[in-house]
DNA sequence: ACAAAATGTAAAATATAGTTGACAAAAAGT
DNA sequence: ACTTTTTGTCAACTATATTTTACATTTTGT
């Protein structure tokens, strides 16, 4: 999987430590971590807060162009 | 969670059963049943996966609005 | 240079997404 | 009415998302 830069441009713009966004959207700061690294794929459920945590669309920091 | 009924409107829309749509996906039917019951959260990758099965975007099948 | 905050990372545990097989109920076809 | 296809559902299993604790590294502030 790749680097979601997308989801940490967004939350550099909202001036969000991992920590803030982890508490926001009730996961543990491991969590946020390792979805910008690209560690693993979240849940849908997970994406949504994370979206609306950062005032973006599912498609704006989910969508994947490649298989 | 709540019924996913656009997913389910977007492959009546493609004429696809719910193994049709499993085989594209290389899920299994049960999964697809079970997302659209809304039994449970499937990750973000599956997502993609589905939308792209069904010429959607992530935000016309997945977006939700109640938290 | 120093301290504090933020990020990267790893191992062990838990919760839940997804599988497999099997059968019943409902819908569609003839 | 009958047969076939599709969908709903259940139980036991496997894979993996997510947690917790803990520590090292990097970045930021003074």
């Amino acid at each position: 999987m790749a680097k979601n830069l997308k989801m940490k441009a967004a939350r550099a713009l909202k001036d969000y430590t991992q920590q803030d966004l982890a508490e926001i959207c009730q996961v543990s700061r491991q969590t946020i971590n390792a979805i910008e690294k690209g560690e693993y794929n979240p849940t849908i459920h997970l994406c949504v807060a994370i979206c609306k945590a950062l005032d973006k669309s599912l498609d704006e920091l989910f969508w994947e162009e490649e298989t």
